[in-house]
DNA sequence: GTGAAAGCGCTAACAA
DNA sequence: TTGTTAGCGCTTTCAC
């Protein structure tokens, strides 16, 4: 019977027939289990990310689970709410349930991961971050310079005075990642930082204390879209015209950014690209045994209207 | 030694030991397929949602996620694009790689779906959807009383001339549902009908048709709140003011509608309450084996500052 | 082309 | 408390 299922070109058509109508009558339905322990497949990954709140991991999350089905693989989402210790947990879950592979974001870990890593051999990817010697293989782009980019381009409009918004530190490679990228720019720019959470509310109350602050800034950097558009609708709120009064400028490249007025200046952060990079990279890892190299994907400037360069003078 | 990792207290210290070592320096992994075809229990369970790039599905993503970890259970998650034909695919390799129950969105299915639920007699719940008579349990709400609800406030507010924003219709009974409800309501209310896809552009594209329109409208209702927040980005970029020139109203409620430039008034659904009772369900029928019951959760009109009366004469 | 049997790595039940 | 064994449901191999 097990020849009808998986190779039904192998027995006569006689024969196949009287299985299948066995099978239809018997109500028979494959034991993936006992498939699995033949095969030693399961046939599905897991990817742990921060949360599903923010539509960068939304995104990132598409494109790998559509990667991953065009190789067979099922994808097992789990969120970590950037703990390591619940990241840590949850891995060990998948691991449990069978997982070929894991998909982490960042390179900031509880041991217990990496032990588990190791002890398993698993495959698993760093992702959202570029780093060719971390002991894992890292499928991401460079933070820092996405940073750098972003805050070159504002001081080259002339821009001196910026305020930098930006989400929570603790356990956040990224995010310090992106912090250290400011300081690549070589130029004059005098800089406030305001760290709040990464949600359109927390932009609101960061725009509010930007506005607030003793001194007056021309621009606002966001290190991520979801913040900027809290700032916009902030601004928009206090009749503070962007970019006439503050340019405004993010990172992430949103589907909200291409279309809210003003069109949000961002970084375009290649999330798509990176999930299908980390489906190309796991799937073959898991397929050939062979570990991949890092991918480093290209962050990409994206001029809309929301920044105008400082009248000089 | 299978004692060891499952009971260890039944076990003396001293031979606990030995074994622990000995895995230790054997790298012993045990093997999830081994287990499950014991156990009979895989422990994930996987979820069908339509897309992940619309917040909405996201946060029901999130919370069920969250709620089936409290069960020890995991989520496998795959994307339909809302093609029953990819629906009923990836619901087959779920069930192929072991999944234990199936979550799907709407009542909308591919007859092989529903072949496959009942030949491996697998829990499996519909949720985005009310209806008591469907053969799968549902866990949602009411789409007609949640336009109906919309619709209602606005002709109360004095709205005559309605436009009426939303996504396709082809395979999509959530949203022949929501149309259904606007026939609910008891008023003389004109409306106007724009299909677009349910993403940011297609919300200005509809806005634009809109406002090209030959009849004038004094409200837009729109069946999602990403829609409606390209509606608001579309309108500012023509300086249309929202509410004075034109009310606009969504459904949802999103994060970002809570805190846009004027907040947006619509019809909170709630999908994470949704999300934890669809876990509830499928984790409580996979344990006890019993069908649960249908829960119908109530939709939210939530007032906000993008709708205004209608000067009356 | 088909039937029979070994064995995958565990758990559970049984002796010792 | 510990060692041993049957058996879960499949795939693969080996005779026929």
């Amino acid at each position: 019977m097990s020849r009808v299922l998986n190779a039904p070109d192998a027995v006569s058509p006689k024969t196949r027939e009287k299985v299948e109508a066995a099978i239809r009558t018997l109500r028979f339905v494959p034991s993936a289990a006992a498939r699995a322990i033949n095969s030693g497949r399961t046939r599905f990954v897991g990817a742990l990310v921060p949360t599903l709140d923010n539509a960068i991991f939304a995104r990132f999350l598409a494109a790998l689970e559509h990667k991953l089905a065009e190789r067979r693989l099922s994808l097992v989402v789990a969120t970590t709410h950037n703990d390591p210790a619940i990241e840590a947990e949850k891995a060990k879950t998948l691991v449990d349930i069978g997982a070929e592979g894991l998909i982490v974001s960042g390179i900031t870990h509880d041991p217990a991961l990496d032990d588990l890593i190791e002890r398993c051999q698993l495959p698993a990817i760093a992702t959202s971050y570029h780093d060719p010697d971390y002991h894992l293989p890292t499928v991401g782009y460079d933070n820092a310079a996405a940073t750098a980019l972003a805050l070159d381009y504002l001081a080259g409009q002339g821009h001196r005075d910026i305020a930098v918004v930006h989400g929570p530190l603790a356990n956040n490679d990224r995010t310090r990642a992106r912090l250290a990228g400011l300081d690549q720019v070589d130029r004059a720019v005098a800089l406030q930082f305001f760290e709040t959470e990464i949600a359109i509310p927390g932009g609101c109350r960061a725009a509010s204390a930007v506005l607030a602050a003793h001194r007056r800034v021309s621009a606002i950097l966001c290190f991520s879209d979801v913040l900027a558009l809290g700032v916009l609708f902030e601004m928009q709120r206090n009749a503070v015209r962007v970019p006439d009064d503050l340019s405004l400028m993010g990172i992430d490249d949103l589907a909200a950014s291409a279309h809210s007025e003003p069109g949000l200046t961002t970084v375009h952060l290649p999330v798509s690209r990176m999930g299908e990079a980390s489906a190309t990279a796991i799937a073959g890892w898991i397929e050939t045994k062979e570990r991949p190299a890092p991918v480093l994907l290209a962050p990409d400037r994206i001029i809309r209207g929301s920044t105008g360069a400082v009248a000089s003078g």
